[in-house]
DNA sequence: GTCTATAAAGAGATAGAC
DNA sequence: GTCTATCTCTTTATAGAC
């Protein structure tokens, strides 16, 4: 039987490669100028071949879509054991936009291509944050989210393995991977990004920080869309932040959050701070530059933008 | 000379058929799926000819765009006279999110797809911003702007023509062109949409109604942000306004412009209005369905949205 | 499983006749 | 000015040899 394991896993191993090869592609050229043929190039098969591991085009950007979920989501969970609720959401808007700027073309192609890649992996959201709403507890949710548990340790730091494992694909290691759950490329990770930003607002509700009467559906909608707008712009229209876009972002979430400066981890008044803070701002999300004038971060991993016009096909 | 008269007259006569024919297709089918054959097929001439008016695919496009940022602006001008700036702004946000709404396809194309279209119209505008914001007086402007005069005719009033003054880039005296500005598709309509929005914030601050120490170019911008980000999470992610979107962006508003409800157009109390007014709410801009569930207003020559994907070229 | 070869469709843009 | 005809290039996807 070692035979055909072994066959599996070679199967497997050229899916990887092609998906490999396909996320380059699109972080170098854009999601548009993807092409079997470029794939196929890239890894040095024939077209005919990538047809054996995918039924097509399609299906290939789908599970970069999924990939591109899990990637946020990671960015996502270590963020959500801060312990106050308005400062954990400040930190995970300041790491949505990062993510948005620092991986352009995989957010381009989660969030603003098509709408049935958007749709695929945030399919069931409204349920979820409905159910959320409603019956649960303010704390029950993080039962599943068990990187907010043990993160009792530390500021930041010691969760971040936990996200480490959650690697995309990881596939065979995880073994149960329910208990990795998140890590999972291939689940609805998109699902369970909006989540923490949910509960993190049914805190701050609970916490009487919300006004009682506000929606926290709706809240969190208009506060992703800010944030998405933050970085829609940001790629999109070339003379978008006119500032750095750290202040952008903090005066987004000072409107949202209000100007209070609760959490610890920032020194600065708010007064002074919704103005001019390109100097003292130190954002949550590891590795950013404060000094950076148009980029949060965006050295690791990055997508570069690419110099050709990601339009539909040129000549 | 009459005859070189009207050559010319059905040179333009041509290029206008050829834009029209391009702005159903981008509306019916999508950007990305508009081709020159298909332009030539609808007027019922030979792909060639096109070549004749335009120099290639990408100079219809950018004529489409300056179509739409004065489309876009249309739409603005008639707000610009609101007396109350707070006021003025909700007015101003929802009238972009409606246009938005109501024209898909053409918001994708302008702000959603390449940023050297999207960079086209705004080039100039951070400067002019910028301008704005230091040297000339809140009001001063007003003094050339006869633009407004005849659209004024209609529903808000008087004072439209101070905004449709400092449409251009304020730095050559406006003298001529200014008087036209808001119809003519060719000139910078982008700019001067953003203007008006900037000439709000100015008086709102100005009012001492907004922090003294606030940039207004980066409130503007992240205020901009919330707005486009709702229209963009509308246009491609099928899940976005769980609740009607006229609910969001009235928490959007409240979030940006505090909650009080200063003016007049509204008779619901903010408290109430934050949660769920899909029933009493009226919109600003007009022919705005309030009972409409999902759209802000979209009756009048919207885009329909395509069935077909607006993918880069499926086969 | 992988290849070569190719079908079928579509694109932008141009040459040259009229 | 307009057309026909065509060049060149690209794409997705498949058939059938090996």
């Amino acid at each position: 039987m070692g035979i055909v394991e072994r066959k599996s896993r070679q199967k497997q191993a050229l899916r990887e490669r092609i998906l490999d090869a396909a996320r380059r592609i699109v972080m170098r050229e854009g999601f548009a100028s993807l092409s079997m043929r470029k794939i196929a190039d890239a890894i040095e098969y024939s077209p005919a071949t990538l047809y054996l591991h995918f039924a097509s085009r399609d299906e290939i950007a789908q599970a970069l879509c999924a990939e591109g979920y899990a990637q946020l989501l990671e960015t996502f969970v270590p963020l959500a054991q801060i312990a106050d609720p308005a400062e954990r959401l400040r930190a995970l808007g300041r790491a949505y936009v990062a993510f948005g700027v620092a991986h352009p073309e995989t957010y381009r192609l989660i969030f603003m291509e098509d709408p049935s890649y958007t749709g695929a992996a945030l399919g069931g959201v409204a349920a979820a944050s409905r159910a959320a709403v409603s019956g649960a507890a303010v704390m029950d949710a993080d039962a599943d989210a068990d990187a907010g548990a043990d993160a009792g340790a530390g500021a930041v730091g010691e969760a971040s393995e936990i996200t480490a494992a959650k690697t995309p694909a990881a596939g065979p290691p995880v073994s149960e991977k329910a208990s990795l759950a998140p890590a999972k490329p291939d689940e609805d990770s998109g699902e369970a990004a909006l989540h923490i930003m949910l509960c993190a607002l049914e805190e701050l509700k609970a916490a009487g920080r919300l006004s009682a009467s506000m929606d926290v559906t709706v809240w969190a909608e208009a506060f992703w869309a800010t944030l998405h707008g933050i970085v829609a712009l940001n790629l999109t229209c070339p003379v978008f932040p006119s500032a750095p876009l750290d202040t952008v972002v903090g005066v987004a979430l000072d409107a949202w959050l209000g100007t209070q400066n609760a959490g610890q981890p920032r020194g600065v008044t708010s007064a002074s701070r919704a103005r001019k803070k390109k100097s003292a701002e130190t954002s949550v999300e590891p590795r950013v530059e404060p000094g950076t004038k148009p980029a949060i971060g965006a050295e690791t991993n990055a997508d570069t933008k690419p110099a050709a016009k990601p339009k539909a096909a040129s000549a």
